[in-house]
DNA sequence: TTCGGCCGTCAAGAACGCGTCAAAGGTGAT
DNA sequence: ATCACCTTTGACGCGTTCTTGACGGCCGAA
């Protein structure tokens, strides 16, 4: 989840903007002044900080040098001061985009996925361990004691519906109708066909599986 | 030096861009449509891109999304509609910051510094090695043995979405769409076609690829 | 015990996808 | 206008994958 720390004095702008951040998905933090702000931010270290400037207590450019000296997040300047010498001041001290009030909400919330969106993908992907087996989804690649193991695209999708329901069990129909289509209600040798190359290529021993499990005449269950 | 494309079809405007930032220490390129804008950003590679929005031949997001296909550098948009709706699709296109004019000189290039502060010293060695070969990407250059080997258009294209990700499977609908636009689903010959190409130009042995390797059925893969 | 349903296995032809070659459009440069 | 280069298309052989049918084993029900 997207972490933003928002720098705002005045409570109802806050509120609505940790209500329209937290509608879409971030994580909010908020503070009312510069020295709050300072300490939320090394506290919760936000992916992007919100910044109203107009602070009680310090300066913008404070707040911004303040930040900078160890983050590299996007800070984003809102404010009531349109002059573009507040403007250059703020983007020359560090701040990434200054918009000025009042602001759409609309507006600010695609700035902010904006500035999220260059910094945001990092390459992380979710792995599944089977066994001796691990399963990479998003990147399509299986592999056992290191080996890489081919599996054609049905096997995947029948890999694929099974593993985002681990433990529960899913319906032959199901099956049969995420791989297959809705057409195929009745072919459940298809499935038999497939488990057993799954389980072939994945079970230490396909014979007696552990993690590919089938529960007669119901269907089959992924047990972690 | 900082390269920077700007693309207006008012000339003075593109003339007053071209001279603020020439002044300030920046290589300035101009184009005056969105087929120019796409051949000369290929061409030079900017580092950032200053952007009009209603050109005459394109729409505004047709232009960033053509960029943004290959391209990661900053895009500055410029428009004379201040409307949120605007903003939003732009900015969800790929752009970084939306500015309507009339603007403040001033102001643009502390946001142009703010963009390229940003990509600049945060862009580490973009240099792949794929066995003999290695592949810069920023440079959009590729030598093997020490030989410079040539690429067209769509072939950088190609092969730079599947160097981002690398040991990824790309699915060849993604690939379409990355590369030749969200109209093309089914044309997976132009996928063979290029592929072939890329791997009679950068694998030791095309026929036994290492790198650009094949899953039937499913996508292609680069693996480092 | 016998029977029927369900599952795992094997084996075949059919269908599909990929690599490759060749050639026709397009576009900018000379 | 000609040329060179790139892109777009079409077609073919081949290997892999999918589909389909059949057989035997296991288990619960009659």
């Amino acid at each position: 989840m997207i972490k933003v720390l928002v720098v705002d004095d005045e409570p109802q702008i806050a509120r609505a903007l940790r209500i329209n951040l937290a509608a879409h998905g971030y994580e909010v933090t908020t503070a009312a002044d510069g020295a709050q702000a300072l300490r939320a931010a090394a506290a919760v270290v936000p992916d992007l900080v919100v910044l109203d400037l107009g602070l009680p207590d310090m300066d913008g450019s404070e707040v911004i040098e303040g930040l900078r000296g160890w983050s590299k997040a996007p800070i984003l300047v809102l404010s009531g001061r349109a002059a573009s010498a507040e403007k250059i001041a703020a983007l020359d001290a560090g701040a990434d985009d200054y918009v000025t009030k009042p602001f759409d909400i609309g507006e600010l919330l695609a700035r902010v996925r904006a500035a999220t969106r260059r910094s945001g993908p990092g390459s992380d992907s979710p792995v599944t361990a089977i066994g001796p087996v691990t399963v990479d989804l998003a990147a399509r690649e299986v592999r056992r004691d290191g080996e890489e193991v081919r599996l054609t695209p049905t096997e995947w999708q029948l890999l694929e519906v099974l593993l985002r329901n681990p433990g529960k069990l899913v319906s032959q129909r199901e099956l049969l109708h995420r791989v297959w289509g809705p057409n195929y209600d009745r072919e459940t040798n298809y499935l038999r066909q497939y488990m057993a190359q799954l389980r072939r290529k994945l079970e230490a021993d396909p014979a007696r599986p552990v993690h590919l499990l089938t529960e007669p005449g119901m269907g089959y269950r992924f047990r972690p």
